[in-house]
DNA sequence: TATTGTTATACTCTATAACTATA
DNA sequence: TATAGTTATAGAGTATAACAATA
């Protein structure tokens, strides 16, 4: 077998085709959000705080694999434009827990609808079920299942 | 319904799982790569470049979503390390054609089977059915299949 | 005149390091 | 001394515009 020919899949590696589906999700969902600070990324944001509950900043940028440098600037945009708010843990006061304000919600809610729009725009290919069955997967492997 | 409590689902948005799990993929395959240039974005080129059967510079792009721009230094590198090369289209001189070197399709190949072997353990909280379903769902949806 | 690819430049995003405050 | 968060700075990655070659 020294000079076998090497074998090299013919499918693309999962890894290629998850960066390049998440690429098409951000591109086509990012017009459903044109108010929202630093579109797709503040979304993702808005969306795992009011998910976690009174998440700290810490645990939020590691949920989002988001640098806690990167994150303050980002959570300082979206409380500028009133959607989210730092408050104080009290029982541990070098903490900030993260909450959505009403507004925040409110917008939060309108986004949603709109991006399952594009997703599903998006996922035109599938048929019902292999659309539920990819939600599904990808969510028990990404941890949120 | 004027009043209504506005609805926002409980899972995370199908691009947020996306995001995540290709961002893990690729913090997790990279160390298999130490030397190939660019990283895991080098390899993703490469791979296409061996599959998509002498693609131009342009094809090659759209379809991994990659500038123009940053391809010519990209490919440029991988030229330099002896993996890719470059070759002008006879029936248009405007184009090149990509193509892999024998050492790079043996570099490919190493690399294919560790990628495959970190994306297992990324997979570890799926089945071996569902890893399978995923792979062909996400290979689909990203018109892959 | 339009297109492929390259180069030069500027911009955005992200990470590294140093700092403040709490523990 | 260690941790949560902030700020300042530098680095990587990416896009915009101008250019050369070819159609």
């Amino acid at each position: 077998m020294t000079t076998a020919t090497p074998t090299i899949p013919d499918h693309a590696d999962l890894g290629s085709a998850l960066q390049t589906l998440a690429r098409e999700f951000a591109e086509r969902t990012a017009p459903a959000m044109p108010d929202m600070p630093h579109g797709v990324r503040g979304y993702h944001v808005l969306s795992a705080v009011h998910r976690c509950a009174h998440p700290t900043q810490a645990a939020l940028g590691l949920h989002l694999g988001i640098d806690r440098t990167v994150l303050t600037y980002l959570l300082d945009d979206l409380e500028a434009a009133g959607l989210a708010a730092r408050q104080v843990d009290p029982t541990d006061r070098r903490r900030r827990r993260i909450v959505a304000t009403e507004r925040g919600l409110g917008e939060l809610a309108v986004m949603c609808a709109r991006v399952r729009e594009a997703e599903e725009a998006l996922l035109g290919r599938l048929d019902d079920d292999e659309r539920a069955q990819l939600r599904a997967l990808v969510a028990k492997a990404a941890g949120g299942g």
